[in-house]
DNA sequence: ACCGCAGTTGATCGGTTGATCAACTGGGCC
DNA sequence: GGCCCAGTTGATCAACCGATCAACTGCGGT
């Protein structure tokens, strides 16, 4: 019979541990997927148990759906500062961002049963969308929203591809440019 | 204390068994997806006790990978028959194929973690790419090979994009021919 | 007629999950 | 100085998972 409870964490005001919590849980879906999102873990990350997260969570469902929604806003924050179209597809197919293809992939995997997150896809995707023909319309392109549609969606293929090792990767960005490029009948900047 | 163990299911020879154990997880998995593979589940839906799933299966991975193998190798096989890389195109973009998309989505997803799976998903990629590459062929293309790899990437992009129920999948197929005509600087029969 | 073995069952084990909740704690207000 | 409530813990529950295995069954060969 303990005399205390041991350990808690600093106490925080509610809305900063809600924060705290959040911050963990995206730092572990980055580094292991959307997958490993459970209380236990969670809560192991943040320092604090695994009834708090739940304490400041919806369900799951809600915990993942607001994950992905930050993961795939921080990278569109981060990308909408890129300049030209051929630079933001570079940016997009290097490789270097595998950690947020796999959250995107699990994203439309889990999307059919769990509705909070599907509603959060379909909002990233139209973010994505409009960022696109922002830049398609800066480089020239008369009729900008069809040709963002089917980039975007070459951009995902390719790097959902990549999640399996098919191939080089490293031809991505070439392949996708020239293909873009037919597609707008005009040439783009190649630095 | 029961007297008789009750119902065990018509005895088959265990190729046989393990034939049809493959078709009720092939079956399941096409209804509700790769991460519906259980071994109870699996049991269950082809009238068998769960131990029995496991005896003739090399552990979950490798159902999953078997199962996914089987699924595309099928799909592969009808979309064969296809004539002309128009048709093939919407015949894999008319949204008809969701439960197969999901599918693939799901393995891309789960090949980090699974050896077995990621080795049949390229597998199948290869597969896929080859079967591109002799529509683009036969339809003209005289460097067919990486407008493969881009088209492939295309159509499992927006299929994905699909299953979070973004915008209209009608729109997918002419999208999709009008960048594949741009990339080939020709014109494809559009029946 | 019987016997052996391949086919099959289902209980069982150890593990993980999301969720719940009684109990504990500590800081700030009266 | 005492109390009260917001913050926090961790045990607990029911459900499900993959895997294992002793026990049962019935067909084919002798």
């Amino acid at each position: 019979m303990p005399s205390t409870t041991p350990a808690a964490a600093q106490r925080l005001a509610g809305p900063e541990r809600r924060a705290a919590i959040l911050t963990a849980a995206t730092e572990l879906a980055l580094s292991e997927g959307l997958a490993a999102l459970t209380l236990r873990r969670v809560g192991e990350r943040a320092g604090v148990a695994s009834g708090l997260v739940a304490h400041y969570v919806d369900g799951m469902d809600a915990l993942v759906a607001e994950v992905f929604a930050r993961i795939s806003g921080e990278e569109r924050a981060e990308v909408a500062r890129v300049e030209g179209v051929a630079a933001v597809v570079r940016t997009l197919t290097d490789g270097s961002r595998d950690a947020v293809t796999l959250v995107w992939v699990q994203a439309w995997a889990a999307a059919p049963g769990n509705a909070e997150l599907a509603r959060a896809v379909r909002a990233e995707m139209d973010a994505w969308q409009g960022l696109l023909e922002e830049r398609l319309r800066e480089a020239g392109a008369p009729d900008p929203a069809p040709v963002a549609r089917v980039l975007l969606g070459m951009i995902d293929g390719v790097n959902a591809h990549g999640l399996a090792d098919w191939r080089d990767r490293a031809d991505h960005a070439p392949l996708l440019m020239r293909a873009l490029e037919s597609m707008l009948g005009l040439p783009l900047d190649s630095p």
